[in-house]
DNA sequence: GTATTTTCAGAACAGGTGTTCGCTAATGAA
DNA sequence: TTCATTAGCGAACACCTGTTCTGAAAATAC
């Protein structure tokens, strides 16, 4: 690739600038100003030659039309991933509503990478609230990424309500012939187990993020 | 927060749908034909409301001077970060180079959202090979993200190197008077003490991520 | 029922904005 | 030098686009 002028480094640190600052792109008129460039059609000039080199994507005849190529979030490496609520040992599981995959019916969302989702349909969030499923090595203030499923396999760790005792947690599950198998993901801790009819499968942990400092 | 109307709804979902697709907000005329709404006034009219209610952000007389409010902050929001190797328990800690900052020089990278690293210096990624921090809530396979600094407040998680005992571990790290306490996330869990001269800091744990399925 | 508020329709205006054109200035190769 | 290429300049054009206005329809309150 050739070698970008200073003013063409310029323009795009100046765009990327703007993005981030008015969070959508400049008019030509506005990187002039703002690059301290003389005429619009040097701008014009310039972003043609930026195009070519595939630093920026420029659509014809729409008024602030140009895309940056070059920065790393392109479109699909950051989802935006709905936090419905926070799960604690003794309160209901927040179940996902319809309207949840609906951004904007939600009143708080996170950002995180596409790789830990991979693409996956349904996916919420749940903030961790006490100290109750650290044998499952989540910690008090964990936000647990998971996916809204009907049936998980086995094997898989899942967010459990049990009726009768009225908690919640997060245990691996296995089904075995007239019983469910909970098994915290510390091994050393034993497994627990309860009737088929008294669990009530909310979701599948897709991954687990603890922010420590 | 008063209720959306169904168009509102609609609009809101153009919007986030349009910017991811095209890389620039919607104008009036293609939020009127994307959502099949008579009017241009009609649209002004809704967007004026979902200002007002914070949903979205509006820009006097730019062509496309709408923000989402409700997406992940600017389309930055993602972070390069090196993986330099694995942490276990009988292995000293991979410690950064000097080329481990040059993105181009590393073998390895992950993207994690910028909320977590703060826009903090010197991160990097560790894997946690084996089940020797159970104590720290951190599992097999976990990935630990770090920050490279030479001291560390108390109370700070950090991948510790315990010299004499050539072992590597991650603790809560308090400094008393003429030793150090290495407390494990654990509350359950007691203590350990060491000498100061026995210890090295590598790092300050910044978050925790683990792919779970 | 009436009165009031909310929502919508259509058109027009004014300024923003991408584009183009002719021309000049600098740069570099032959 | 001479020529070709790159870069820049200023103005003008035509369309895009946010905004506003008048009025009507629909929903809601009384």
């Amino acid at each position: 690739m050739k070698k970008l002028s200073d003013k063409q480094r310029r323009i795009i640190t100046f765009i990327d600038r703007f993005l981030n600052d008015m969070g959508y792109p400049p008019s030509i008129r506005d990187i002039q100003s703002g690059c301290d460039i003389s005429s619009t059609s040097v701008v014009d000039y310039n972003l043609k030659i930026l195009e070519e080199q595939g630093h920026i994507q420029r659509h014809a005849e729409v008024s602030r039309g140009i895309r940056l190529l070059s920065r790393p979030a392109g479109a699909g490496a950051l989802v935006a991933v709905p936090v419905i609520g926070t799960i604690a040992a003794g309160e209901p599981i927040p179940v996902p509503a319809p309207d949840t995959w609906d951004i904007a019916a939600v009143s708080e969302t996170m950002g995180v990478p596409a790789e830990l989702t991979r693409g996956r349909e349904n996916i919420y969030a749940l903030r961790v609230k006490g100290l109750s499923m650290v044998d499952a090595l989540i910690n008090d203030g964990d936000i647990v990424l998971m996916q809204h499923v009907n049936a998980v396999e086995n094997g898989e760790m899942a967010a459990v309500w049990l009726k009768s005792e009225k908690e919640a947690t997060l245990k691996k599950v296995y089904v075995e012939s007239r019983r469910i198998r909970l098994q915290p993901a510390n091994r050393q801790m034993k497994p627990l187990y309860a009737d088929l009819d008294n669990v009530e499968i909310q979701g599948r942990v897709i991954a687990v993020v603890r922010q420590v400092a």
